[in-house]
DNA sequence: ATGGTTGCGTAGCAA
């Protein structure tokens, strides 16, 4: 028996309830983490969760924007919301698992079209997000944890379609990549995705919604990503994305991603 | 090729 942990940008939970559920008949996660919600707490569709047995749902939403939720068949407890930019914005939400795994469930901010914090403050706003997070991570002493979402940056060249061609925009800049990598140092975090499917091999969790032909063109990026603390990383034991569900009906433009865990 | 698409919520922003 394993206990899986999936992760999902699903861009409104609302208008893509359908396809939520045929994820969950299909691939049965024991934990299921949502980013971009698009729904505040209030209003959060919990009745199909509830129905296939996920009855322990956690939310940090807001209107419009934004928003996480993670959704479970086991007990949630420690539930802790951070507002890494004081802005009030719905951004991460952890809870511990019953095997005493934190699970810290988050939403990076895109951080607009021009890579230049002085032209366009909400880059500037990634990368101090990114700050307060590395110094949440340096905390984490002795707590086995799973960090996991839609983080907005692809760090590697085989994380993107076009390495070269995607040094100027923003999710791929250097300055991006570093910082994301001062985080990954933090608490020496295993990036699971890489862990078992290595580089070079392209691996993309994000195509455009913009694109003729997102399967034809192929222009992807790895922009979600799960990562474990040092002592979970012999518990994983398997991860894969679900790539189909890009073409599923009325899709999100990211897909899930699930790893499998011996515990 | 500097466009293109989507959701929210009902204009235009964010992604």
């Amino acid at each position: 028996m394993t206990f899986s942990i999936a992760s999902w940008n699903i861009n409104s939970v609302r208008a893509r309830i359908g396809i939520v559920e045929k994820f969950l008949r299909e691939e049965a996660p024991d934990v299921l983490c949502l980013q971009e919600t698009k729904v505040e707490c209030g209003l959060f569709p919990k009745a199909m969760f509830e129905q296939l047995g996920y009855t322990h749902i956690v939310t940090n939403g807001q209107r419009m924007h934004h928003g996480v939720a993670t959704i479970s068949r086991v007990p949630l407890t420690e539930v802790r919301k951070y507002d890494w930019q004081a802005n009030g914005e719905a951004r991460h939400i952890g809870v511990t698992l019953p095997s005493g795994v934190r699970l810290d469930n988050v939403y990076i901010p895109a951080g607009g079209d021009i890579p230049d914090r002085n032209l366009n403050p909400k880059f500037g706003q990634k990368l101090d997000f990114f700050g307060r997070m590395t110094e949440w991570s340096a905390t984490l002493v002795d707590t086995p944890t799973i960090l996991t979402g839609d983080f907005n940056v692809a760090p590697l060249e085989s994380d993107v379609w076009n390495h070269k061609a995607l040094l100027d925009v923003v999710s791929h800049t250097p300055v991006e990549v570093e910082t994301l990598a001062r985080l990954q140092s933090a608490s020496n975090w295993v990036d699971l995705g890489r862990h078992f499917i290595e580089a070079p091999t392209p691996l993309f969790t994000w195509w455009s919604y913009r694109a003729k032909d997102w399967e034809a063109s192929n222009r992807g990026r790895r922009l979600d990503h799960m990562w474990v603390t040092p002592d979970l990383m012999a518990k994983a034991v398997a991860h894969r994305t679900v790539q189909p569900a890009r073409s599923w009906e009325r899709p999100s433009d990211h897909i899930p991603i699930v790893t499998e865990f011996a515990f």
